[in-house]
DNA sequence: AACCACACCAACCGCGGCGCA
DNA sequence: CTGCGCCGCGGTTGGTGTGGT
């Protein structure tokens, strides 16, 4: 029902997303939010452009966008908004949580359209039977009627860092560093897979990884004395916060101590996500 | 079973608005 | 004021599903 996958000229991937690049997408935005479209797709392994990232991300990734069929409620607010507004998808978007501009466009051509087409087939029959003034919501009361605050994007556990975007100024972004760092890490050929190319979906384990890269990024000296302890790294990007661990772990300097339990106490959210942006700027810790 | 027409919807495209230098 | 880059919006496209003949 999609668009069959291609590459255009300039190497960007269109059409049908597969569900290693949703993962990608989705643990990276997770994991640093939506700093740059237009630069998020190079830093989260993705042959997208940043628009295409954006309407992946915003339609069908969002952890609260509302899949299924339309209740009536909304089918009613939808024809209500468009009798007042016209073709406002965005504003029907920010007063049906859960449902995207995308998915309300759609709806309204494939079922709305034809059902109130008919109805002012019969209303203007009917006007011309009794010329009475009609009784409408003024647009702006219609305006003022949706909610102040209901952008999904902006409800969303959104670790958008490009407010504190000038310490970086002129260094790699906190996101570039953290993520070459982990493709530097990866130096070897896994067991597992032919070609290092598809760093990005193969299943990973530590003997994939050389830490040393790591730890110099980090200014450790005597990297021998720090020694990775997990056994797996799977899918580093769909169990968004353990690399963030081991990065805290040699950033700090502190072995990793395993025990027994696969990752100790565990930091807010919040506290990892900016340690992954601070490696350069202690004053953001 | 084969064909056709239409429905559906994810994804693409172009344009305008906005912020910034 | 102007130019540039980025983002978001609305229109459109195109592939698949489905029901009818």
């Amino acid at each position: 029902m999609v668009r069959a996958p291609s590459i255009d000229k300039n190497g960007i991937k269109k059409g049908e997303w597969s569900k290693e690049e949703d993962d990608k997408l989705r643990a990276y935005i997770n994991r640093y939010g939506t700093w740059n479209w237009r630069q998020l797709p190079r830093f989260a392994g993705l042959a997208r452009c940043g628009k295409s990232c954006r309407l992946r991300w915003k339609n069908y990734l969002q952890p609260n966008v509302k899949r299924g069929n339309f209740t009536k409620d909304e089918e009613d607010i939808i024809i209500n908004l468009h009798n007042q507004l016209g073709k406002k998808w965005s504003i029907f978007a920010k007063n049906l949580p859960g449902r995207t501009d995308n998915e309300i466009k759609n709806y309204w051509h494939t079922h709305l359209k034809k059902r109130t087409q008919g109805q002012d087939q019969i209303m203007s029959s009917n006007q011309e039977i009794k010329e009475e003034p009609s009784c409408q919501t003024s647009p702006i009361s219609t305006v003022l009627m949706l909610k102040e605050d209901t952008n999904e994007e902006s409800s969303q556990p959104n670790y958008n860092h490009q407010q504190i975007s000038p310490p970086f100024e002129g260094l790699m972004s906190p996101n570039e560093s953290c993520c070459s760092v982990l493709s530097q890490c990866y130096s070897t050929t896994p067991s597992n897979q032919e070609s290092p190319a598809d760093f990005w979906s193969q299943q990973l384990t530590i003997e994939d990884y050389d830490f040393s890269e790591l730890m110099t990024w980090n200014g450790a000296e005597d990297t021998s004395t720090i020694t990775p302890t997990f056994e797996c790294l799977d899918d580093i990007w769909s169990h968004p916060f353990d690399m963030d661990y081991v990065i805290d772990a040699y950033k700090y300097q502190q072995p990793y101590v395993d025990s027994g339990h696969a990752y100790p106490s565990s930091p807010s959210t919040e506290e990892v996500c900016l340690w992954s942006y601070d490696l350069n700027d202690e004053s953001l810790s």
